[in-house]
DNA sequence: TCCGATAAGTTTCAAAATGCAACCTATTCG
DNA sequence: CGAATAGGTTGCATTTTGAAACTTATCGGA
């Protein structure tokens, strides 16, 4: 596998992960057309209605977001649509959007505001997820390091 | 509590916790700004040196993470420094951090590229975080959806 | 077969965000 | 006192974003 960003553009920090991520995700839409392709969405109207976003940021967002290998383009069966899903590496952002989304849960509305709820097949509100050590026990962020690659 | 965005803003998807978060810390540069302070960063300067960060770009960004409840900005000591630190709620945002961090290591390397590792205490790596049902069992997109709150 | 509606863009141009470099101010150290 | 360090601010150029109009293709019905 290779993986790149744009043509004539470099990573914000090649060796770290997170900043990886960002570079490839780390803006206003991608990661709210990721969200709703996981609840559904798949044509391109659909984006454009569900975020209100602009349509020629929304035509460059999915053309990146194809290239990165995070959405997969076909042509739909009735001809005049296309067809974004999420690929395997996309799908497997699940994680990531439920850990943003508990966060903002918690800190992002006040008590008594309303907000959406993610639920599991039976209509039962997700746990929290929280990092473990190897010894199974709930790990901050004091408690870890980075350790840095030659 | 009372949560907000800049004045003169408005959220992107008012109900949607995913996209509140993405509001506050979606940028090129904040949760970065944010993974260096869970290393150990604290001063302006160390952020500008390992980010290479514009400064005024810098400012505003921490400007913003202090007003929004995610970093504290206190007179250092030694008189001629600031320390910003992460508040109980940017410590919070070590799940997405991680779950961020572990989705680039599987998708944003080629397989013989090397990257940094997070390590726990004791210099092991941390085991994959994945959500979870409440019966306990891994939980895809798929398996759950957004239930809208009125 | 022609017509209107729908889908998926592209283009144009204005506005906002970002980045670089120079400048500024306070403090501390020698 | 003077130089160095920390933490900014300002001005200006570049890049990105956004709104709205325009384009192309397809489909379904009259």
């Amino acid at each position: 596998m290779d993986v790149t960003l744009a043509a004539g553009s470099a990573w914000t920090d090649p060796a770290c992960p997170v900043a990886r991520t960002v570079d490839l995700i780390g803006d206003r839409w991608s990661l709210l057309i990721i969200r709703d392709a996981m609840d559904g969405a798949t044509a391109f109207t659909e984006f454009h209605q569900r975020l209100g976003i602009a349509r020629n940021i929304l035509t460059d967002r999915l053309r990146k977001l194809v290239e990165h290998g995070i959405l997969d383009k076909s042509a739909a069966t009735d001809g005049r649509r296309h067809t974004y899903r999420l690929t395997e590496a996309g799908q497997d952002l699940f994680t990531a959007v439920v850990a943003l989304r508990q966060w903002g849960e918690r800190h992002a509305f006040a008590p008594d505001e309303p907000h959406s709820v993610l639920v599991d097949g039976h209509g039962r509100e997700l746990p929290e997820l929280r990092p473990l050590g190897q010894d199974g026990a709930p790990l901050s962020a004091e408690a870890s390091h980075v350790r840095k690659t030659v």
